[in-house]
DNA sequence: CCCTCCTGGTGCTATTATCGCACCTCAAGT
DNA sequence: ACTTGAGGTGCGATAATAGCACCAGGAGGG
């Protein structure tokens, strides 16, 4: 859980983020002198850099002294890639209903994969409960494996040839979970290359020619609106 | 747009974080120097701070070298009263669908009222799209008045007397855009002082025996299940 | 074709912000 | 009442940072 990145440039920030990860991951709230242990800073270290946090919003004190995530957090990711989320969205209120399942959006960072967008099915009484935020290796699930579709072969990789790479698509069973069957699409940037996949994840087998013929539509209708 | 404090405590993560947010404000991206003129820093200290926010994912540069929000932000979000978005995310879905208006959780902080929650209808061909993260004064909207609804009067506050008032919910017109019709209750915290309200915005006038009721169902779901 | 001007990116040292100590207050447990 | 642990504050030595000079490359104009 702890970043093992050492430090590199600004210490001081560096602590800020980790003091900002720490808290966000304990919602239910921190003192300084477990932050400060956390962390691995001394206290008034992690006083200081929790003012200056709060002055931002980034976190909140409440009365018993603890500190929890602030709501600055969620302006922030407002912003965050709004463009193609609000394109996807609709989409994937559709997806969701179409197949009765969980949809999702799922963008590249770096060597991992992040859902960025999640929309639950509303008449199903039981669904995956997939979380915006997520994020795994890019090289396992049907998310990330979608993305690597429409990319080159990096050097190295072992790219497994299924049915449905052939038709533009990558399922998967229980990879990131154990019970959840995925099965995602990639969706074309600009340049060709596919920074994002668009799927869905149910609780059980999934009709891979009606799912996938779902799927595809909903990626092809995304990369259509989406902006140059 | 820029944040007016102007240093206290911490003045690199201040730095930094003054930074993250200008990154937030332009989703197209920004250079370095661009980036280093609006947060008043020399060009080296940005360089110097994008690359520890980058470290964290909280930035990321594309090929042209511009810088974008990063992906580590959602993952921070995600954290952000958890607890209450879980709850409150199947009931603001019953209520969206019942009222066929966007319903959303809106929070206090501070002076303001932050939306943390929201989910629109589904069957209805145009809806109110409420962004979660939107801050507005408390005193203004449905959303912000039905939470001082449930907290004591501060001194010096001025409070109309209406009909909705008496009976645990405030409703406005064109308060926070012109053309939008709200419809908001408390949801009551634990200590009996409300920091929460559930509400719905949508387009034209709400019926506001039918709406209410459902939004008062909705508040007292909410409220049941919130964790002491 | 060369030359200029803009950009991103990188070492290095003086300066400056930060770290961590000692100290204070308060509340709760012994 | 005493002790222990908590949050919060001021201040000096130290170590991290700011900003300089500098390099490289691409766009555009002479």
């Amino acid at each position: 859980m702890p970043d093992d990145t050492p430090a590199a440039g600004a210490k001081t920030l560096d602590n800020g983020i980790r003091v900002l990860k720490a808290v966000a991951a304990h919602p239910q709230g921190l003192g300084v002198t477990e932050l400060a242990r956390l962390v691995g800073v001394h206290r008034t270290v992690a006083y200081r850099l929790l003012g200056t946090l709060t002055q931002h919003s980034l976190v909140s004190q409440g009365k018993d002294g603890h500190y929890r995530l602030g709501l600055g957090v969620v302006e922030l990711s407002m912003s965050l890639r709004s463009d193609l989320r609000s394109v996807a969205r609709p989409h994937l209120r559709d997806l969701a209903e179409a197949t009765g399942a969980t949809a999702h959006l799922t963008i590249l960072d770096g060597e991992d994969a992040v859902s960025i967008a999640v929309v639950e099915p509303g008449n199903v009484g039981v669904h995956v409960a997939y979380r915006v935020g997520f994020r795994h290796s890019v090289t396992v699930g049907a998310a990330g494996l979608a993305i690597l579709l429409g990319r080159p072969p990096q050097p190295g990789e072992r790219r497994e040839v299924t049915e449905g790479r052939r038709r533009g698509f990558a399922a998967s069973q229980g990879e990131l979970q154990s019970g959840a069957w995925g099965l995602a699409a990639p969706v074309s940037g600009a340049d060709g290359e596919s920074v994002a996949s668009v799927g869905v994840i149910a609780l059980g087998p999934l009709d891979e020619a009606a799912t996938s013929a779902s799927v595809l539509r909903a990626a092809e209708a995304i990369r259509r609106e989406l902006p140059l």
